[in-house]
DNA sequence: TCGTTATCCTATTGACAAGATAGGAATAAT
DNA sequence: ATTATTCCTATCTTGTCAATAGGATAACGA
């Protein structure tokens, strides 16, 4: 299962947010980049794909940054996916019966695959995220 | 959840191999080409790879052709998938310990799909996905 | 008001893999 | 020999990922 640096870093740079903006505050692009190394210019379109998803807000300006637009409860892995990987998760046979196909066995077979992935992605928050990692180092910055 | 046209090929010609050599015969690149509407230079990589897998064995040389190397229950997607894709169910942490790098929570949440995944596609043969085909259609060209 | 610092948006580039196409060598039956 | 097949390698095209770059827009502070 090959995941792209794009999901890879906007999870990592969402939990980044998670964490240094508990109590109201906001974090930078310059932070985020430093922090989880990753360069700020690829960062900046990925914050871009997350603020149109609705995972965080934004403020401009000076002293400006990102916040969660939602707690972490209430966001889900699977919706993550979709933002930040062209719809991973959608199932074929859906594309096939939007372009005027009617759905294959083969796509029913990969609808199946995609529904275990699906289903686990759904029932995982970036909360449960965040605890797997305390959980597993306590350092929050080695992801 | 993208699958390539590799993996798509390669289990539409297993399974056309599956139906066509039943009572010990052979099946021909071009027989499958037609049949499953696939480029047949293409095809012939695909069926390279699948002989390498152990999936099926080949007799060269005039009315030469392809058979299964052993029964269709016997034959797992999953290691079809393997094959086809470059060991995409692969775990993360695993590929990262054979080069020496300690697995991360990161790649610990890859496996845990990876694990849904393989769970599915180790639990189902090509039998299965036959019988698929034949209850849907009764067709077993239009994969 | 002006400069600083941030987000926002688009264009471009380089690397790489997917998806084919092509040509021919080896092999076996007719 | 001829024909039909598998086998193997090289090449080409196209598209996507990953990253870089440049600048427009917005807010804050001195």
């Amino acid at each position: 299962m090959k995941i792209s640096t794009r999901v890879e870093y906007g999870i990592a740079a969402l939990a980044d947010i998670a964490i240094h903006s508990a109590g109201g505050g906001k974090v930078s692009t310059p932070e985020i980049s430093q922090r989880q190394q990753i360069s700020q210019k690829y960062l900046e379109q990925i914050l871009m794909l997350l603020r149109q998803g609705g995972f965080v807000r934004a403020v401009k300006g000076q002293h400006g940054g990102y916040m969660l637009a939602k707690p972490a409860e209430g966001i889900l892995i699977a919706d993550l996916l979709n933002i930040l990987d062209n719809n991973i998760l959608a199932d074929a046979s859906e594309i096939e019966a939007d372009t005027g196909i009617r759905p294959s066995v083969k796509s029913c077979l990969w609808d199946r695959m995609n529904a275990c992935l699906r289903c686990f992605a759904e029932h995982l928050t970036l909360a449960d995220f965040l605890n797997m990692q305390e959980a597993a180092s306590g350092d929050f910055y080695s992801i």
